[in-house]
DNA sequence: TTGTAAGCGTTATCAC
DNA sequence: GTGATAACGCTTACAA
């Protein structure tokens, strides 16, 4: 528990050069440097992170925040947001929030009372406005797949929802099948919102009607898609040549309603799902890929260039998707996914 | 961003009887007690950690160190000890542990620059006596899955591997099916070693010989799963009446195996995995679960309980787990899963 | 280039 | 009960 003054009586230097050494690229010679550094590491000296925040306000921590997970992928994006950490020599302050009044006060925590540096947020149901009063310019602070508005006060880090759906119903064009069902997640989900735009445009940009296709929403959980595509099919509606689901749950969901009904995919049916999580790909499910680890490590490296760069504009960066094909839009003939035999599903 | 200072100013009183209101149960009159308080939520006064950190040794923060993850389950302990940081009012402060090196900074930096009041370690390979001599009893340390040596050092949560994979066989015993293939962990790996005890106890308390089980190492993976089915299948052996996989990937990855060569689950052989993880769930496959969330719960509150209570010996929290019962064992006329028609799977 | 010394905002030991 | 006051361990003007 050597503190600075060991190290000062080992070396003779006063704390105000061995603070240099240790911090700034400052002036100091070399030979003092080396002397210094020397005892450092035989005391193996190691600066208190309590004093240096008193002292200099910098807390070497990255404050994150997640909604309440039961979602896989949330670890991906934390996994990337530890790798740009873990670059920068930052640790991690991570808060799930439960609900509004906890967020604020976790704000307040990470913000004003100086626990962190930055702050990655992710999904955040809480206006800028209202993170920007209670943050108050403190730590620069970049939101994952933010909502609604768009957003000048923050920088952003976002999901191409739009292309990434375009490209799922575009290869279903593409393989003639125009006959699709949508299954979608909550009307005033901004996610979802996209995601049915890019839908839309796909067909407008082959020049196809969209007003043929069906829409049903959901709630984006396993159970809601079970439960709509069953009614759906027991109200004697005809099958769709496709299911795209907007997310992978609805669409492993949906899946079970259809093979209830003694239809098969990709037999009768082909199906397409938006996340590429594990379950899709055990399951055989072509789904819209999104990079979680990516978005994580892009939007930490957003937030710790901001600590010490000058107030720029915030900018926004959209991660773009690709399209995970998998047997559950091959049918046999087209053979192209593993073990086509049975059809992975 | 009022200070101590200003509160002291407002309401006449020292800084001493301030940081007695704030924080101990001490003397102090109800009168200044009241005078104290109302000065503070008038001025928003909030202490500051670092200040408080540095004067009193109390971070308010708990540690938890991962291995660097694709496992989804960890999410789910990191959960629980969310819980239980929220509610002792503690932050967490997460680190994903890449290598030995980048651990064992990690502890120092945790313990010993007093980043944290306590320590949770999830699936650490490190023995017990380097992470005790790298902590140095500055902080409790709680260890979640911990490998090897019955740790006489730390507190420990981990998994009833044992009783689990007992549950499983025996359900399979019950059923009478005794021809069963077991697809292992590593040989050294910790968990696979009480798993296979597990199994083996249940053959013993039965009375049934478990020489006769066939045992398949693999390496907890999708592929490796995958692979020594299909060697094994490969190998013109006799399918066994069901496979028991010691992780829900292993399952799956020999549930395609199965699926490549013909057979059908569970119309030709049953199949159970471990974990019991959101994959089982949409594929159908019994599976013994595992109460993440309470694992994390458990670990988090025993290190926090070990803040400031006096050091006791250490004790050892085992979670029992249970068996999820779906189609992948439920042959057609059992009935008794979901949708029994297709067998989910 | 290096040293002096004034903070940073608390906690806690003494006295009173 | 309450108040001075000395830590806690570092950063950083300002001097030298």
């Amino acid at each position: 528990m050597a503190t600075l003054y060991d190290v000062c009586k080992k070396t003779g230097f006063s704390t105000a050069t061995i603070s240099r050494v240790l911090n700034r690229k400052d002036v100091v010679t070399e030979k003092t440097r080396q002397i210094v550094l020397d005892a450092v590491k035989e005391l193996n000296y190691r600066p208190k992170p309590a004093a240096r925040m008193l002292a200099g306000h910098k807390t070497e921590t990255l404050g994150v925040i997640f909604p309440e997970i039961d979602n896989g992928f949330y670890v991906q994006v934390l996994r990337g947001i530890d790798n740009a950490a873990k670059e920068a020599g930052l640790h991690l302050l991570v808060s799930f929030y439960h609900d509004k009044a906890g967020l604020k006060e976790t704000l307040l925590s990470l913000a004003l009372d100086g626990r962190s540096d930055a702050i990655v947020m992710i999904n955040i149901d809480l206006s800028d406005r209202q993170v920007k009063k209670l943050v108050n310019d403190t730590v620069p602070v970049v939101m994952i797949g933010h909502s609604a508005e768009t957003s000048a006060t923050f920088d952003v880090v976002e999901i191409d929802n739009t292309n990434g759906a375009a490209s799922a119903v575009t290869y279903l064009l593409n393989k003639g099948i125009e006959n699709i069902l949508l299954l979608t997640g909550p009307a005033d989900n901004f996610d979802s919102i996209q995601r049915l735009n890019g839908a839309k445009l796909a067909f407008e940009d082959a020049g196809k009607d969209f007003s043929t296709v069906t829409i049903i929403e959901s709630n984006f959980t396993y159970e809601g898609g079970m439960e709509q595509m069953t009614d759906y099919l027991e109200s004697g509606k005809s099958l769709p040549e496709a299911i795209f689901a907007f997310n992978d749950r609805m669409a492993l969901g949906a899946l079970e309603a259809v093979k209830a009904k003694g239809y098969t995919v990709p037999g009768d049916l082909a199906l397409i799902g938006f996340d590429d999580t594990e379950s899709a790909l055990y399951a055989g499910l072509t789904s819209v890929q999104v990079p979680m680890m990516d978005i994580g490590y892009e939007a930490a490296n957003l937030a710790i260039r901001r600590i010490d760069a000058q107030k720029g504009n915030p900018s926004t960066l959209t991660i773009t998707t690709s399209l995970s094909v998998r047997n559950s839009t091959q049918r046999p003939q087209d053979d192209a996914g593993r073990s086509p035999s049975n059809c992975g599903i």
